[in-house]
DNA sequence: CGGATCTTTGATCACAGTCAAAAAGCGTGG
DNA sequence: CCACGCTTTTTGACTGTGATCAAAGATCCG
């Protein structure tokens, strides 16, 4: 990794604190599919995610797989399972992508996590934040349509990827994506038709937003958090505008 | 309160020391659909709930109301906000009943925290808890029908009040069980009919869940956490069985 | 070029939301 | 004890959305 410290985990932290943190991990790379843990597993580590992605799982007794998010480079993965008090992993995590991971065996964080306080205060933060969203998520699901929760994640990516809005490649398969908002591939596929009318254009992976601040009106008036969105406050402090 | 060492809160700790938190904050009675805090207004406060009920709940722009959940006793209100960076309450919370609550400061309650690890390390166990609810929630809701969610909530009441499946009352009115379960009074009253083929009765408030098991069955056999579900497991330790 | 996977399109269906109206509870006051 | 008005719950008819199944197009990669 070229910068350890621009990780949100690592912020406030000397680089000689960050790579001591690494330096008590394993590091190692994981083949795209690849299983990272598995469901029912005896929890036994925690990892960094250092690069690439990694789709978060679960599978009912039926047969049926829900994604439960998709994390990127800087995420803790299993975090929660540090507080928790479960003694096997709640959900499996498979690799997107070719991703490399630092692996943390969970006694070994414990100690990290008491010696180095700013670690931990980052650990919650991130899961605060994280609680934050799943709840605007379960939010988006009762009070969106398939459309608007697939704009709201255009946006998204667009913020959260420092991609311009005008012209972007998505970063991950469309199926993919429709798996992470909780909808069937050909819902994914007719609803980025409905958002045409709305100046959203698509080409295989390439997409185009016309008009972002439209499809920002288009959801986010029926969005109860609106006032405090992430996403939107960095659409409107041009984060990922064109423009200069 | 007869007994503060009961609250989940306080475990760990001498009756003195809980005594002591209670006593740094200010005690307060709410008359029933009194607002204990607002969506957006400043947050000053968080809330430990003695006695009573408070339904949490949020608007969106557009005049829909989503129920994010009901506390109850021993519960800590607005305490993700801890450790959140922001500085106005992210939903609202009114009295669902005639409620007993303890206001603290919120400076002040991290004073407390610091000064009481055990308190901080119970939180922090709370709020992984409820966010491990709020995942199940969001995960039911995509996976099960109206009646399966509906049945589901039915054992959790008993297991969560220690009440006899085989004859019990309902704890709070229906339609705000329908809009804790994130759907209408309608749709409620019509999931309820379904359940009565599965052995459940219902006249007025009163209910009769004539086999649990079956119910279990009809439920648990589509969720993927049923492994780890903690209202099934108490079910089958009998926890809130009338057979002795 | 050929085979595999991913995506789109079409047709149909089931579920829960909506609107409207009837029925059941419930507390009050005569 | 009953009649009254109010709220909550139930029932009915209808609608919209997204899931499902099936098949046709794209796209990718050897």
């Amino acid at each position: 990794m070229s910068s350890l410290s621009s990780l949100a985990l690592f912020s406030g932290m000397t680089a000689a604190d960050s790579a001591a943190i690494i330096a008590a991990g394993h590091r190692r790379m994981l083949p795209k599919g690849e299983p990272l843990f598995l469901h029912g597993a005896p929890l036994t580590t925690c990892y960094l995610l250092l690069d690439g992605a990694v789709r978060q799982c679960r599978q009912t007794p039926d047969g049926k797989e829900i994604t439960l998010g998709l994390a990127g480079a800087g995420n803790l993965l299993a975090a929660t399972h540090l507080f928790d008090a479960v003694d096997s992993y709640q959900w499996s995590a498979y690799a997107e992508k070719p991703s490399e991971v630092v692996a943390f065996p969970i006694p070994r964080f414990k100690q990290l996590l008491v010696a180095h306080p700013a670690l931990a205060l980052n650990i919650l933060a991130a899961l605060s934040q994280q609680a934050h969203l799943s709840a605007v998520d379960a939010e988006h699901r009762i009070t969106l349509s398939a459309a608007q929760r697939l704009a709201c994640s255009l946006l998204r990516i667009c913020t959260l990827h420092r991609l311009n809005p005008q012209h972007f490649a998505l970063p991950y398969s469309k199926s993919t994506l429709a798996s992470t908002l909780g909808m069937e591939g050909e819902t994914f596929s007719r609803s980025l038709k409905k958002l045409a009318s709305l100046g959203v254009h698509v080409r295989g992976s390439q997409v185009e937003i016309r008009d972002p601040h439209a499809l920002e009106c288009y959801v986010c008036g029926h969005c109860s958090i609106a006032d405090d969105c992430t996403t939107l406050a960095s659409l409107h402090a041009g984060a990922c505008s064109a423009k200069p």
